[in-house]
DNA sequence: TTAAACTTTCAAAATATATTGAAAGTTTAA
DNA sequence: TTAAACTTTCAATATATTTTGAAAGTTTAA
């Protein structure tokens, strides 16, 4: 395979699974375009490699600042910005983990643990029901919780040397 | 609060963490629906109770059915199907990652192994970049592809049990 | 200042996804 | 058989999300 060609793959496989996950397609393939990129590209360049609008990459590029996995970059003499990925992929699982722990699990468990105060009559079995699926998600997603904690303030060797002394 | 208003609390929060993580809404709040029904529901229960089409409550089901999150149970002497959830978090759990993993993980897991083993020019930043990338995501998807194996093996105590050895 | 170079915004359009509901299909009991 | 009870299908519709592109905004150099 050439290596253009493997580079159109691995944008569209990074595009798909993204949007299979609640990413953005586009956002994803821009990520993906920048993590083979050996050096920071500009708009134009993006615009240029994957056909998208100015607007569209402008705010995809912007969303992949807010989300920690891209950053600005000015060349000494120029006006133009130019865009630069890290490449280093435990800081990038980190950063997603971390994101949408915080957009997406933390409001969550908020909610959970509401929930799980509501009383009731434990003879009423729809409440037992109620209560008893809250109570065990409500553990469950701590448990997910505690154990992103974890990984967030870990070290990559550590974390898998760690799971694998277990799971192996 | 309300057990009433609860229970819809409930059903929305769940469906609205499987729209963030790429699982219709729709899915998603049939599916709470049913894990804090203590009985198993028909589908005009379900339209009903959530406002949906007959239609829609139908292929809705027989996703769930796929997941491996519902099942249909009969009554004797009656003609309706009725619906039931799993009630085990646990469970849940690994299902939802066992059909993830192979609907998504796997796929892209082929696709990554095939361009790892793209060749070109090592003086090449261009290639060099592209490798280093791939490599590193593949052996990423690896780690949790080996992880993932475990736990769907795993019981759950056993699970969070050794994680937390670890992680305290 | 000014104007060129560049970035951002956002309403409108395009696209993708989910939902409806009525018709077609299936099963069961008599 | 038949017809009532129930389930499934799918084209049309509705909704949600993404993208466009031109206009407005900003920055910089001269």
């Amino acid at each position: 395979m050439e290596l253009a060609e493997a580079k159109q793959k691995f944008i569209e496989a990074w595009g798909k699974l993204g949007s299979e996950w609640g990413i953005n397609r586009t956002m994803a393939q821009v990520h993906a375009l920048l993590l083979i990129s050996p050096e920071a590209l500009t708009t134009e360049e993006i615009m240029e490699a994957l056909s998208i609008s100015r607007g569209n990459a402008n705010m995809t590029l912007r969303d992949l600042i807010g989300w920690g996995l891209v950053e600005k970059q000015h060349k000494a003499g120029e006006r133009k910005e130019y865009f630069y990925a890290d490449k280093d992929t435990w800081n990038i699982a980190r950063q997603v983990a971390k994101e949408r722990r915080k957009r997406e699990l933390d409001p969550v468990l908020k909610v959970l643990d509401e929930l799980s105060k509501v009383d009731g009559d434990v003879n009423d079995p729809e409440y037992k029901t109620f209560n008893k699926s809250v109570t065990d998600i409500n553990m469950l997603a701590k448990n997910v919780d505690k154990t992103l904690d974890t990984m967030l303030k870990a070290e990559e060797n550590w974390f898998w040397g760690s799971l694998f002394k277990i799971f192996k």
